[in-house]
DNA sequence: TCTGGGGTCCTAGGACCC
DNA sequence: TCTGGGGTCCTAGGACCC
């Protein structure tokens, strides 16, 4: 058997872990520079608020009623998320985590008629001991495993764990969930299965093989079938090293001086290079993409991307900056504003041996820039993200009086909560704010 | 005024190898 | 008149996931 644990609203339950005063009220979460709504309350659902909107809209839709609003705290919510992992590492023979909110759990060794008992436990130690509620699908295979979960979620009197278990569960659960809510199922798919007649999921899996090979000639959707027809198709997802890692941002405004912009692909380049270095890997390839805005159709748009080779496999911060900014040099166009750029490292390779190439720096300064990148590294781990970055990073801003002046960020949060659980600064900050409200 | 940020996999077609 | 039978690698495009 397979379970699946889903952290409701995440984004919204971890803000709320600190602000209990919150609870039964509507709270939305916004994406970077405060764009638009990525995660609802169930009082926000309610309402009608839609994911996906834009914040500047909420106003204008729902005049007049009270929304609680969070900019998006990423620190926080891998901190808190991280801990809900750490319990179902105690409590489950494996697992895989899926992602930030979603974690897959191999339940070989645990007795069939105790699942149930073993799955209401888990949330109830998870509500416990973290205080973020979580729904619990269990099922011979992971597809059905989250059509359980979301029955968990939708219905109290499963008490936060839903079992599919028999031949009557499984057809009954396949009848209610609709096949835009299958896992594998996309927008596409699902249009053109609606437009086929198969509104449940149900009625999708009623269909023979042969036809779904037919229809689709695809070897996905074949597996979702197969699995909603209770075989278990779709392959265990390993640890796997990511393949590549791509890092990217909007910006708070737009940007056509190259200068600017070099800073901000300076700063996504860092951070790719941070994250080859947290899973032991180097990268062969850095690319670099430039977006103007594609929503100011007055505008005119570029769009491009480029990328160059690396002679010698790296995860040098120093290095990948400097081959992005050779790359954006070769991108930018003068007469564009710009929206949005990001940074991708691509083949990922082992950390060592790394291949050297006979005319690329010496032994002795690829070791010196390696061990710059761990004291960096230790730094920002020991007092939050940032805390130390290279010089190419530094967003500088010219003030009245024509100086240069360094400032830190430069995305938008205007409602970004405290980080109590990693930053001693917020953590008095929080206190001395109860501390007030108490007197 | 303001519109997110990551990822993976599959398939088809073309270039090239013997 | 007749024109083989394998492969690999790369890229672009289109799906999907959270």
């Amino acid at each position: 058997m397979y379970g699946i644990a889903d952290l409701d609203n995440c984004y919204v339950s971890c803000e709320k872990v600190f602000r209990p005063d919150l609870e039964g009220k509507p709270i939305v979460v916004l994406s970077n520079n405060d764009g638009c709504v990525v995660a609802r309350s169930n009082e926000a659902k309610k309402m009608g608020i839609k994911a996906g909107i834009p914040y500047f809209q909420l106003a204008q839709l729902f005049p007049g009623q009270k929304i609680a609003v969070f900019s998006s705290n990423y620190e926080l919510y891998g901190e808190l998320t991280g801990r809900v992992v750490s319990i179902i590492r105690q409590e489950a023979p494996a697992y895989f985590r899926y992602s930030i909110d979603e974690c897959f759990m191999y339940l070989d060794g645990i007795e069939i008629d105790q699942l149930q008992e073993w799955g209401e436990n888990l949330h109830n130690r998870v509500k416990r001991e973290v205080g973020m509620p979580i729904s619990i699908g269990l099922a011979p295979n992971k597809t059905l495993a989250k059509i359980a979960s979301k029955l968990a979620k939708k219905y109290a009197a499963y008490k936060h764990c839903c079992m599919i278990d028999t031949e009557y569960k499984r057809e009954k659960a396949l009848a209610w969930c609709p096949i835009e809510d299958v896992w594998g199922i996309g927008r596409r798919y699902a249009a053109k299965l609606q437009a086929l007649g198969c509104i449940t999921a149900l009625d999708f899996a009623k269909h023979h093989k042969e036809w779904v090979r037919v229809t689709f000639n695809n070897i996905n959707i074949e597996r979702t079938w197969q699995e909603l027809n209770g075989e278990d198709v779709v392959p265990n997802e390993e640890l796997a090293k990511k393949k590549s890692i791509c890092t990217s941002r909007s910006f708070n405004g737009m940007i056509s001086d190259y200068e600017t912009l070099f800073t901000h692909v300076s700063n996504y380049a860092a951070r790719c290079a941070e994250k080859l270095r947290m899973q032991h890997t180097v990268a062969s390839i850095v690319g670099v993409f430039l977006n103007t805005n594609m929503f100011r159709e007055d505008l005119p748009q570029y769009w491009n991307f480029m990328e160059q080779r690396l002679v010698t496999p790296t995860s040098s911060s120093i290095t990948i900056i400097q081959t992005a900014d050779e790359v954006l040099k070769k991108l930018f166009r003068e007469g564009y504003q710009y929206k949005k750029a990001g940074v991708i490292v691509m083949g990922i390779g082992a950390e060592s041996p790394i291949q050297q190439d006979l005319f690329d720096m010496n032994a002795e300064q690829i070791q010196k820039m390696r061990r710059l990148d761990e004291v960096i590294d230790r730094i920002n781990r020991m007092h939050g993200t940032e805390t130390i970055v290279l010089g190419a990073q530094q967003y500088t801003q010219k003030n009245g009086k024509g100086k240069a002046e360094v400032f830190a960020n430069a995305i938008k949060h205007d409602f970004r909560s405290p980080n109590p659980t990693t930053r001693w600064a917020d953590v008095i900050q929080l206190n001395a704010k109860v501390e007030k409200k108490k007197n």
